[in-house]
RNA sequence: GCGAAAAUAGCUCAGUUGGUAGAGCGCCACCUUGCCAAGGUGGAGGUCGCGGGUUCGAAUCCCGUUUUUCGCUCCA
């Protein structure tokens, strides 16, 4: 346990010092849960996005992307269910230090009186045999009084949360001596309003302002979009919107370094189907998700599903991709079978038609949604985590090696002259010059070969080419490849050819394209 | 948000019972060496997270605060 946290600190302060990943704002402090990425960190996070847009989009044929804006029209967030759903009015026990929905406490309440009332019934039942229950209910003190109270309770509750009087939630607690289903404590504090999405205005002047949100997520940038792509891109179902962006949200606890920030960027899919085929097409995209991550070689052991059994509301199946952080199994990826929950709310809040016409079935129909949801910023973590290694080199040495798949290194090569004379460098700028077109390469000639070649090692550059006295002769290069140490002589005229080869997305990606 | 721990140079850390800061690595310049890191010389860099208090004097003691990590909690 002990080594996985220490593990965890490593891979944090490596990604600060190799320019990856910095705290936002630093010099003042910091900004909790919000970072920033460095010069390496920009690279990565770009060739991530860069590796997963291309097999989206330009792998299938029938999936294209968009880029929706951050702000969004209001009524977005009431149709989608956030407005009510990321509005939670929490309660601490200060004894237990557990915390609950007050809603659902006094909800639960209400519900046992709701239990007493037809335990009373039950008993009555078996009492009389000729048992009138709407009779009873209606005439029973106890039953009145309990299913009254219940009303009563529930409408103070309604009331209370729709006027935002937070403190009438905490008094309703009070009175009905509400204890901590676990430990029995009345000893609450105050009841909190807890509001998961950021807040902003449209409009200068405060009062005729409208009151935005940064979106907590980006899948309804394409499902208002929806009709636009369709129609204007000739989309036949099934097919599929991609887009990347950033969303926002004000988590009570944003923590693990990347993993939980406040401001994060998605990747995700919504593929479109015929109802009724959801759950074909959300097995296929499980398969090929997976096989997606399993590409980047970071070790399959490393990934499993986990499906859900606690549904939200607008799904009918819905399974994780976890990956084994250095903190445990988390979630990276998202696949869910949406239904047609997010086009029928837009429809029902627009008033406008969210429909295909599907001339096979000659019929107009609000198709089934396919999400795959993958946080940027995790993936980013998963393969900056799963790639630091200390190894031991067997002779009492070792080496920090950060072992990036190469298509998503940041630098794909360092072309190394031996010495910084004799015209060495001017060789290795030429092959610098040539390679700049291609590939994002770096000059260096400080210090002694063997220490430059660990420098990019620990900065997880796939490749060094090394010029030496030779080079000027036999016009061949040498080639050290980062994982296993190992060199090759190959003509100049090479270089490009194998840069391109070890780097390609077309090297890493065929055969799992599934 | 609660509880615990931590915060000193870019990084990893030392700093004795309070007497106004050190090491190693890294970085920069020059010299030397030249195929798997840590030769030489010189140099830059810190109001010890921040604010207050105690004291003649605080990195060190006390209070508050910020940030980070861990546990709980939460997680469309």
């Amino acid at each position: 346990m002990a080594k996985q946290e220490d593990l965890f600190k490593n891979v944090i302060s490596h990604a600060k010092e190799y320019g990856y990943i910095f705290a936002s704002s630093e010099i003042y402090d910091g900004l909790s849960a919000v970072y920033d990425y460095g010069q390496n960190g920009a690279e990565l996070k770009k060739n991530i996005k860069e590796y997963w847009w291309r097999s989206m989009t330009q792998l299938h044929q029938n999936i294209v992307g968009i880029d929706a804006a951050i702000l969004m029209h209001p009524t977005t967030w009431k149709a989608s269910g956030h407005v009510d759903a990321f509005n939670d009015p929490l309660i601490d026990n200060k004894d237990s230090k557990k915390r609950y929905r007050a809603d659902v406490l006094v909800e639960d309440y209400a519900e046992k009186l709701l239990q007493k009332a037809e335990k009373e019934i039950e008993k009555a039942r078996k009492r009389f045999d000729d048992f009138d229950e709407e009779m009873f209910k209606n005439t029973n003190p106890r039953v009145q009084r309990y299913l009254g109270d219940r009303k009563e309770i529930l409408e103070r509750l309604a009331r209370s949360l729709t006027n935002e009087d937070l403190a009438d939630v905490k008094a309703l607690i009070e009175e009905l001596e509400i204890a901590d289903p676990e430990t029995g404590s009345k000893n609450w504090t105050e009841v909190r309003q807890f509001n998961l999405m950021f807040g902003t205005k449209l409009g200068a002047s405060a009062d005729s302002a409208t009151q935005l949100y940064l979106r907590p997520e980006t899948a309804q940038g394409i499902f208002v979009n929806f009709l636009n792509v369709q129609k204007t891109g000739r989309m036949k179902i099934p097919f599929g919107i991609a887009q990347i962006g950033k969303a926002f949200r004000n988590e009570i606890v944003a923590r693990q370094f990347i993993f939980r920030m406040r401001e994060f960027e998605q990747m995700e899919m919504q593929f479109f189907v015929r109802p009724g085929k959801e759950l074909e097409w959300y097995e296929k995209w499980k398969e090929t998700r997976l096989n997606w991550h399993k590409s980047l070689g970071l070790g399959e052991e490393n990934y499993r599903f986990h499906d859900h059994e606690k549904l939200a509301h607008y799904a009918n199946a819905a399974a994780d991709i976890e990956f084994n952080f250095p903190f445990g199994f988390k979630e990276l990826e998202g696949i869910h079978s949406r239904t047609d929950f997010d086009l029928k709310a837009h429809e029902e809040h627009s008033g406008k038609k969210l429909r295909f016409y599907d001339p096979e079935l000659k019929e107009n129909y609000v198709p089934y949604v396919i999400e795959t949801s993958i946080g940027l910023d995790r993936m980013f973590l998963s393969v900056l985590s799963a790639s630091l290694k200390e190894e031991d080199l067997g002779d009492g040495n070792s080496r920090t090696v950060l072992k990036l798949p190469a298509v998503l290194a940041p630098t794909k090569a360092a072309i190394l002259p031996l010495i910084k004379k004799d015209g060495l460098p001017e060789l290795a700028q030429e092959i610098v010059d040539e390679l700049k077109w291609d590939f994002r390469v770096q000059y260096d000639e400080k210090d002694a070969i063997g220490r430059r070649y660990r420098r990019q090692d620990a900065a997880g550059t796939p490749l060094c080419i090394t010029v030496d006295h030779e080079s000027l002769e036999d016009n061949a290069v040498t080639v050290r490849f980062r994982d296993s140490m190992e060199q090759k002589r190959i003509p100049i005229s090479e270089v490009k050819d194998l840069v391109a080869k070890e780097t390609d997305f077309r090297t890493w990606m065929q055969g799992f394209d599934k």
